[in-house]
DNA sequence: TATTGACAGTATAGCTGCTATACACATTAA
DNA sequence: TTAATGTGTATAGCAGCTATACTGTCAATA
């Protein structure tokens, strides 16, 4: 039809496909001027900026529903607001996406970190930790895997509520003063550490303290005894004395393990001073 | 069933739904490790690090296709490049996204300086207008409504080749020395303003010197001589010389007109010097 | 004139990761 | 006995198309 662009035209010109138009057509965004007996669809040139503004739109991200609300109506202050909206919506999303890259970074050092010291099982060592931030919540009933796992997830929970990308740092907290009580996971309770730059106010955060930590990678689960038993004996034998509460990090969980029965890869953490 | 846990403590452990559990089981990405005979679900407790990890994996935007693939032989080295490969595809997407938030802001202060502008219409004024680099298309039929469009969807389509967020600053360019031409659209082309920050290699980009220009906002399209006319004559009048190539802006385009046979709002931005 | 190829049309399924709805059955408490 | 709560299945819907299958139109060529 002389003076006017079919659909494949006028989808050639805007590098789009010839179904996307006549998908724009179906739910009402952008019709042609003319459609003749055999149903063909014909567009006017004076449609071109029309079309090229949606994609515009659209490139920026803006929905096809609003696009239509907008277009519709289209003025100078309605184009202003809106590309206002979606520019603030855009900025919240990027800050989403910024923090997401920085915990996945995080958590990628930290297995870089296992990497280098899967070797050293067993072994008491001497390592300095910087003060670290973390939420901390309590065993409500007997320490034993069930409570541990139910008492994790509250913990993250809790930090999803609060909007806060947890990390893959968590474990244990045992009460130094509750190593000499009958039960030693009496006040012991699970800990996830925050992010660095994290400094959202919560009720249960609690900082622990920088210093040197005599540490013990093992296989095991916080609340086998054996190994913390292990450690503190080398504390006493090297005359150290333990300077603070008990940390039980876990560094690979049991998702790292076929067998599902199997335990954590731990590292044991007890604040230490010479006398 | 005991030691066991149902869907849907399972789910609210998590903070996700019944039905989503249901449908991890369909897909095969996380099944309950018993199924009793009215077909009740039936989670382990040794289940829970699995599901966080999923989760933890979708909420940072990795596809359950993936996780599927991963979390069936997860290990050390499968979780570190998996999370490299999502990290480096998010800066990616974030890079994008900070492009798209860019134009839209230009296009923006573009619109508001618009709201200022409106008034003075038909009135020759002197403006300053920085360097500007542009892309460079000629018109390679005689000038006219539909030359004008497809030329400039042509440029606009070399830009998004080259993954250039076209800016809403477009026009005519009328080469100076057309004037005398019995045909001064000759050599004439479209013109797109590339954003400052775009330092993209192009064949077609031209750069419009800095300097004062001879400016008049009018309604009418470039090939509508008269505006230009008159602002020839005011410029002899005010004893200014042309100093370089005519541009004719478009400011506002006919999206913004209820009309479909409206015309652009547009400037004609002449470079002058006093003799 | 018949045939071919490039167009045009419609209708439907598929993608993703669920959510929502409708309906049926099981279990437990009042 | 009834009701509430929990479980099951199946299906549609969301967004914005893309892909496929099948049919019809038009102009040019053999």
């Amino acid at each position: 039809m002389k003076g006017l662009l079919s659909v494949g035209e006028m989808a050639k010109i805007h590098s789009i496909s010839r179904q996307t138009l006549i998908h724009y057509d179906k739910i009402g965004l952008f019709k042609p001027i003319v459609v003749d007996e055999n149903g063909y669809r014909y567009y006017s040139f004076n449609q071109i900026p029309f079309l090229r503004e949606i994609c515009y739109l659209k490139s920026v991200g803006i929905k096809l529903k609003y696009i239509k609300k907008h277009i519709e109506n289209r003025n100078l202050d309605s184009s202003i607001s809106l590309l206002r909206y979606h520019k603030d919506f855009l900025g919240r999303e990027i800050q989403k996406m910024l923090t997401i890259h920085d915990s996945i970074e995080n958590r990628i050092k930290a297995y870089e970190k296992v990497e280098d010291k899967n070797q050293e099982l067993y072994l008491p060592t001497i390592e300095y930790f910087p003060e670290r931030r973390v939420v901390f919540l309590p065993y409500e009933n007997e320490l034993c895997k069930e409570e541990l796992h139910i008492t994790m997830m509250k913990a993250w929970s809790m930090l999803e509520i609060n909007k806060i990308q947890p990390s893959n740092r968590f474990g244990t907290i045992i009460p130094k003063n509750s190593l000499e009580k009958s039960n030693i996971f009496e006040g012991a309770g699970v800990y996830i550490i925050l992010n660095i730059n994290d400094d959202s106010e919560l009720e249960n955060a609690v900082t622990l303290p920088a210093g040197k930590y005599a540490c013990m990678y093992k296989y095991g689960m916080p609340y086998q005894k054996e190994y913390l038993c292990s450690l503190i004996k080398w504390i006493e034998e090297n005359e150290y004395t333990i300077a603070g509460d008990i940390i039980d990090e876990c560094i690979l969980d049991s998702t790292f393990y076929k067998n599902s029965t199997d335990v954590d890869f731990c590292q044991l953490q007890i604040p230490v001073e010479k006398y």
